[in-house]
DNA sequence: GTTGACACTAGACTATACTCCAAGGTTTAT
DNA sequence: ATAAACCTTGGAGTATAGTCTAGTGTCAAC
């Protein structure tokens, strides 16, 4: 069992935001010791590992509750629901992935043409990066 | 030219937004008319394309501007510079699209699993659904 | 020539996600 | 046994990114 200061040194976030997290009902410690410590589980550091990653792809510590939450129980109807915003979510992170190869063409393009070579700069802003690829 | 309600229907954002971007100086409207109504060109409806595709892969407002008022010249020192800045930024991108692809595999992963088959549903979270892929 | 849709500015307000502080209790190392 | 380092709660403060309101001006159509 992790101490809140442990599992913010390996998570690398700050303690106040674990705590901040737990108010949001993202997390919950497995236990308080005999003083009131939280003590969190190597599952529940699995679950910040989660919590970082999806924020990290651009979802709302809103949403990633939801997905948290989330648990189809062998009842239809909540399967379909469950797919159906999971499914939201994929088209989602699908945009988010073609916006993102299309930025990282354009840092590389604007990396690549103007350093290094003798060549003068042609490519010099990254909005002419960009558009040099037909955005 | 565009006024800027033309402009924020195209874009879809709101004609507030776009005066609140002008205001921190992501984007200037190419000229104003005698009445002091802002006229956008075409390449500031580019550069407003830019702006969103870029706050979708998650850089900040800031990192924006930044990335707008990179120009590199034919000086080396700015060169190096840029590159340096830009280098960041791929890496930036490259780790996020990582994370994005993890979050989709296990978005799927539950989409699948879960529904529509004869198979009672093994995969029931996604944080199981997560683990699965050994994240 | 007036009405309705749109534009202008300045400034107040909101949501999200922390981050810091005060006042106190606990644990650990010397 | 005491100081440093850590933990607790509650609440205030901050940064980012808008969003809304008030009061006023402009323009296109009837």
């Amino acid at each position: 069992m992790l101490k809140i200061g442990e599992l913010a040194t390996m998570a690398k976030v700050s303690r106040d935001t674990l705590r901040f997290y737990e108010k949001h009902g993202l997390i919950t410690p497995s236990e308080r010791n005999s003083a009131g410590y939280r003590l969190y589980s190597n599952s529940d550091a699995h679950r910040i590992s989660f919590i970082l990653s999806a924020k990290e792809v651009g979802f709302t510590l809103n949403e990633i509750h939801q997905l948290l939450k989330l648990e189809v129980s062998k009842d239809q109807q909540s399967c379909q629901d469950v797919k159906e915003f999971v499914d939201n979510k994929i088209n989602i992170v699908n945009q988010r992935l073609k916006e993102m190869r299309r930025i990282k063409q354009s840092l590389q393009t604007l990396s690549d043409a103007c350093c290094g070579g003798d060549e003068p700069a042609t490519q010099c802003t990254i909005l002419s990066a960009l558009s040099e690829q037909g955005a």
